[in-house]
DNA sequence: ATTCATACTGTGTGCGTACACGGAAAAAAG
DNA sequence: CTTTTTTCCGTGTACGCACACAGTATGAAT
């Protein structure tokens, strides 16, 4: 394979075996310092790189990962950063990798808590974990636990800062806030009022929502030609189209100039499920992800646009991340914001595309 | 590594050594039909996955590929696909894999027929060919030899059809210009005119620039509510500033009521370049490709979309498929469209961002 | 002077596979 | 029946690395 440098060679070139070598490169000790310093300095003129092919294939134990995110069922959503996680197992299971998923209850933070807990105790050995921190207290809890035992961690989705977590791999919430209001900016005219809508639950952390809101609003902040008035609205019945309805009725006749809604998670599609179409035709939707749902309603142009949260990529990168790292032992860039892709009508079909494939499979 | 099965595994189920099946495996004979009968079934009943690990290292000998792509000098969009490849080779250079690029004169088809041949018959071994088919003809030549000496090949960024290809990665060109039509129509009135404008040399394959205008008119034949004059331009002269401008002026003329330009290659730029301010305050530019003067010029709004074609991912993507088809032996899908990304000010950085980090290091 | 501990270094085996080589058995030729 | 050829199959080695283990050298303690 090429004239590529071994552990042999820097062997002989440094005047030693190669078992001092493998010493040295693993810092595993018993080595004189002298002797040290030769095989680094051999290494570095020699431009040695390890071959991770026979790396692997003689360091033969496995390397155990749990992810634990929301579980899908009910939530079109959740179940596509799991795609991503079993997509990249299959890109990485022959090196020895391997992934057990864990689902906790996305409206509640004790099954989060319960659930971790049972993964830092019950998992022997546990080399990784990968998690959505939606819940900011108890994830921080998790976090601590991590540091605590040296357990490397990714997050996506959901970014908690100063984690001390190998890297967060999502979406920057702020930035994305702000290409939504571009987005609803276009169908916009001077005087009219956009709605910053949250469908969720007051429990889940609010962090990346007030984040998209912060962005939002800073977006029209710095519009000069036309003024667009504001308003922030949150809703927990979501799972109730009437309620829904009625306090969509409600908004409208506060605010009767009304043209732009702009809702912050995945359930846009409720939002013109719940409206009437005379209002639609009127009334611009900006959302977020491409589930079914959304993309039936982006199809028939009730929902304008869809800012693709690439969640496939978030669950196949957090694996990929950790293979770099415990496998292949290379640096990970800490901070991994994902594209925010602007979904129409008109290219939706290539995101999905892109979803189902593959992109690399080993 | 887990509970794997080996091929010592099979052979000692089988009652056999694992030589044999190993001649199983590789269907290289000298096995009785009986035996290979048993091996697979043994193979089938265990589930037998080789380790491709092992076969990596054991295999070791390697493998050539040439990529023959457009010379980037001067023109910033082929230095993204080279890249790309660049991106790619790192990622599975410990497989045996060796890539190297070829550049032809974008512009001379001879160029382009002349290296080809040159690969053809000075690289050997050679195990796969990359490629960008702009030129019809020449290309369908190398796509011959290629399909007479068994080369396995790819090409990017342009597709030619029944071409026997291992794949094309690139995007479709119908409905880039499908999008880049939507994306006009925003700022469009009715009874306004939208230009659509090849700047290129005549002699490139004009095929895909084709598709792109026909994806555009489709568009606009289906807009109901308002009518869009259409008017079609080719000029070759781009690179004399003067020149395009007194062409621009000229088109100003004739269409006073041209409010949007659909520029069909990454030249965008030179177009906002020429336009005087008070006429691009009003006149509508989407192009391609993100490439450092549109980038400014989208920052300036002076260019309100940029299409993104991944040029970077069209390199990568094309090594890996031929990694995957060439080491993994993987069935590859023969047609793989990117998707359409919309580029705004709001949401460039982070594609560019994606672009300039890995995907995947192995 | 011998033993013993310590600090360091070399050797060997295994990981799962590919493939060359050689040997055995069966079939063909003499 | 013997020799040669063919067909089939097992053994061994290499791939580059990790790691256990077996050394060797040095100096201190007895």
């Amino acid at each position: 394979m090429d004239t590529r440098i071994r552990i042999k060679d820097i062997a002989d070139r440094a005047g030693i075996s190669p078992g001092t070598v493998d010493r040295v490169i693993h810092d595993r000790g018993n080595v004189s310092p002298e002797t040290k310093k030769k095989v680094m300095e051999v290494m570095e003129e020699l431009g040695y790189k390890p071959n991770i092919i026979a790396r692997t294939l003689a360091n033969n134990k496995i390397q155990r990962i749990v992810a634990l995110i929301p579980d899908p069922t009910g939530d079109l959503y959740w179940d596509q950063p799991k795609m991503g996680i079993e997509k990249a197992l299959r890109a990485v299971q022959h090196y020895g990798i391997e992934v057990r998923i864990a689902y906790f209850d996305r409206f509640d933070p004790a099954s989060f808590q319960q659930k971790a807990t049972q993964i830092l105790e019950e998992t022997s050995p546990l080399d990784a974990i990968l998690f959505t921190p939606i819940f900011q207290q108890e994830s921080r809890e998790l976090l601590d636990a991590c540091k605590e035992r040296e357990i490397p961690n990714v997050m996506i989705n959901t970014n908690i800062e100063n984690s001390g977590s190998l890297c967060y791999i999502g979406q920057d919430s702020f930035q994305s806030g702000v290409l939504g209001a571009r987005l609803l900016d276009f169908g916009l005219h001077d005087g009219e009022t956009a709605l910053i809508l949250n469908l969720d639950k007051r429990i889940t952390n609010a962090k990346h929502l007030q984040d998209k809101e912060s962005g939002f609003r800073d977006y029209f902040s710095k519009v000069t030609n036309k003024h667009i008035h504001i308003v922030r609205k949150d809703f927990e019945e979501f799972g109730d189209r009437d309620k829904l309805r009625a306090f969509l009725q409600r908004q409208l006749a506060e605010n009767p100039r009304l043209s732009g809604i702009f809702v912050t998670n995945s359930r846009a599609y409720k939002v013109a499920e719940a409206l009437d179409d005379a209002d639609l035709e009127r009334i611009k939707i900006v959302g977020y992800d491409l589930i079914q749902p959304n993309l039936d309603l982006l199809k028939c142009n009730k929902i304008n646009f869809i800012i693709n949260q690439n969640p496939v990529q978030q669950g196949y990168l957090g694996i990929m991340n950790l293979f770099n790292h415990l496998i292949m032992k290379h640096e990970v860039a800490p901070l991994q914001y994902l594209p925010l892709d602007i979904v129409v009508v008109e290219n939706v079909e290539y995101y999905l595309k892109r979803e189902l494939e593959f992109q690399i499979v080993l």
